[in-house]
RNA sequence: UGGGCUGUCGCCAAGUGGUUAAGGCAUCGGACUUUGACUCCGACAUCGAUGGUUCGAAUCCAUCCAGCCCAGCCA
């Protein structure tokens, strides 16, 4: 279910009246991390509202910092934007506007709203005030324009240091919002910037170049999160002085927190330092390469996204509620099944070789399957315990008669136990005249339980992921003290031979979990069944 | 404490003066069940607080309380 969202109803507003007849948005990364859930949806929402109404939809790097950014960063992020599915139809450099942002700057100084300040940052620091205090203005402030001319283009020619001088925009020192204090809209870098190389040596900051950029591209509607909203102010005062034809209006939505989870860079970084996860597209990571790695299916996110709206709050909403759209999306998977831990299960009475048992994959009976079954099967070690422990255990236990899935009911008669006293192996008898399909009634056994044939059934690796945290995680914790050491789960498992040759890779294990198959020896959970059971 | 913003059920979240205050997740009952799954029934809030305006307020006003953001030559 789509929400209405104060954001789309601003559109429809703007469509209304006339005041746009095509509407363009846009996300702009910076190449300098992964994204995370929290960055879907602003990708989801720009793309969607974008396409809802006919839009335009741009992807633009906002690579105007070259000492923290990487080209390496910008392939993996739009690789993650693909599999979201949010094609853009354009895509932008705001390093591709360089240029004409100079030109920008220079029409400032050329009005008197900009000036040179030769001033150190400290120095600039102490000026700017603080949260209750006026700033005072800089020595510099009131140049003339052709000095300022002169010294800007002396910057740009690399006549300066780094932090030597700094083109500030003259707004307002005793502005109660910090970001109109003669915000500094230009600073010498000599870096190396991983498109332009070594063409410049400045660079532009933030609030002066982000406008200039939406504008440039004609974007309508400039959605960013909650603490972009001091920054609006300078925002507008960048389009309206710069002189923009296209005057975008920015945006402010709630970022998107997911309880219990990690996105932070910093955090991630300590991880993979420590050893705890392999590297950003871990599956128990919320990055979008850790849930496509996770096999999370991409429409499950969408929906997600959705069903959370566009709020201007800003809550931790629980994985939980992906979960369950990945449950629904997966829902009309085939049935396999899956015996992790198996234990050992022999039929005293049964006789013969065995026989194949055909039964459906899934509920639409549309696939087919035939289920070895012998004397010898697995059953998950967890189904079984040798007393009843009450009236709710609806599985084996030691004169307990239960159905075999798809096979007949047995009944645990007695175990073998090996030298240091643990089960290795249930005796059992089974009924004959129980045989699934037979409609056999005139018992009801304890339950039903899955199991995979002995003989030929499949070994294969069976991997589940808990959070990485555990619970109510405190974050002021050292890492180690506040990490679920079973976050990962590797166990032997068995699978019928069905499953790796059902079309894939998702299947529902029964009795367990939505699982992915990896390859013919792998296999891993993607979400666990609901389960009211509670022991 | 200057400025900006938020506050509706355990968690998300609709609602913008007249509704029995949507829905989802979670929870608790129960039905069904060859998956303790699915499905289906049922239960589950007076809207941060206090005053005020109004015939009528979650929706308007006032005050207060709580939380978040802002003092990078980061974005």
């Amino acid at each position: 279910m789509e929400h209405s969202n104060f954001i789309r109803t601003i559109i429809e507003e703007d469509l209304n009246t006339g005041k746009h007849d095509h509407i363009v948005t846009r996300f702009p990364p910076e190449p300098n991390g992964f994204l995370h859930l929290g960055h879907a949806r602003s990708i989801i929402m720009n793309y969607t509202l974008a396409k809802d109404f006919g839009g335009t939809f741009h992807l633009r790097f906002d690579d105007t910092n070259p000492v923290k950014e990487d080209a390496t960063f910008i392939e993996a992020i739009q690789k993650d934007i693909e599999w979201l599915g949010c094609s853009w139809d354009a895509l932008y450099f705001a390093s591709d506007y360089f240029e004409i942002m100079v030109e920008k700057a220079i029409l400032l100084i050329q009005k008197g709203k900009a000036y040179v300040d030769d001033q150190p940052a400290e120095v600039i620091k102490a000026q700017r005030g603080d949260l209750k205090t006026p700033g005072q203005n800089s020595p510099f402030r009131e140049r003339s324009v052709e000095e300022n001319l002169t010294l800007f283009q002396a910057m740009r020619d690399g006549k300066y240091s780094d932090g030597e001088k700094v083109l500030r925009a003259k707004v307002d020192m005793a502005s109660p919002n910090m970001n109109m204090r003669d915000p500094v809209i230009y600073r010498i870098q000599h870096a190396h910037h991983h498109r332009t190389k070594d063409a410049w040596c400045i660079y532009p900051m933030y609030d002066f170049a982000h406008p200039l950029e939406d504008a440039i591209e004609g974007i309508t509607h400039s959605l960013c999160t909650l603490e972009f909203e001091d920054h609006r102010p300078i925002y507008d005062w960048v389009v309206r002085e710069c002189e923009m034809e296209s005057v975008p209006r920015q945006i402010e939505f709630g970022k998107l927190k997911i309880a219990n989870e990690i996105s932070g860079k910093r955090f991630i970084n300590t991880l993979v330092a420590d050893g705890v996860v392999d590297d950003y597209a871990d599956p128990r990571l919320v990055t979008l390469s850790g849930l496509r790695k996770k096999g999370v299916p991409v429409a499950a996110i969408h929906r997600f996204i959705h069903s959370l709206g566009l709020p201007k709050s800003e809550g931790e909403t629980s994985l939980q509620m992906l979960e369950e759209e990945i449950r629904s999306e997966l829902a009309s998977s085939p049935r396999i099944h899956l015996v992790k831990d198996p234990l050992l299960v022999t039929i005293t009475n049964y006789p013969g070789e065995g026989e194949m048992l055909t039964h459906a994959a899934d509920q639409d009976e549309t696939l087919m399957r035939d289920i070895p079954f012998s004397s010898q099967i697995y059953i998950e070690k967890d189904d079984f315990v040798v007393e009843k422990p009450n009236k709710k255990w609806k599985r084996l236990a030691l004169g307990i008669e239960v159905r075999l899935m798809h096979a007949y009911f047995i009944q645990a008669e007695s175990v073998v136990t090996d030298e240091a006293g643990d089960i290795v192996e249930i005796k059992a008898t089974y009924d004959v005249q129980t045989k699934s399909g037979t409609d056999f009634n005139a018992r009801k056994p304890n339950g039903t339980i899955h199991f995979v044939d002995a003989k030929q059934g499949v070994p294969v690796t069976y991997t589940e992921y808990e959070p990485l945290l555990i619970e109510n995680a405190d974050r002021s914790q050292p890492v180690d003290a506040i990490l679920n050491p079973e976050s990962m789960k590797t166990y032997s498992a068995m699978v019928e031979p069905a499953a790796l040759t059902l079309p894939g890779p998702y299947f529902q294990a029964i009795r367990s979990s939505y699982v992915k198959r990896d390859d013919a020896h792998a296999f891993h959970r993607v979400v666990a069944l609901r389960s009211s059971f509670k022991k």
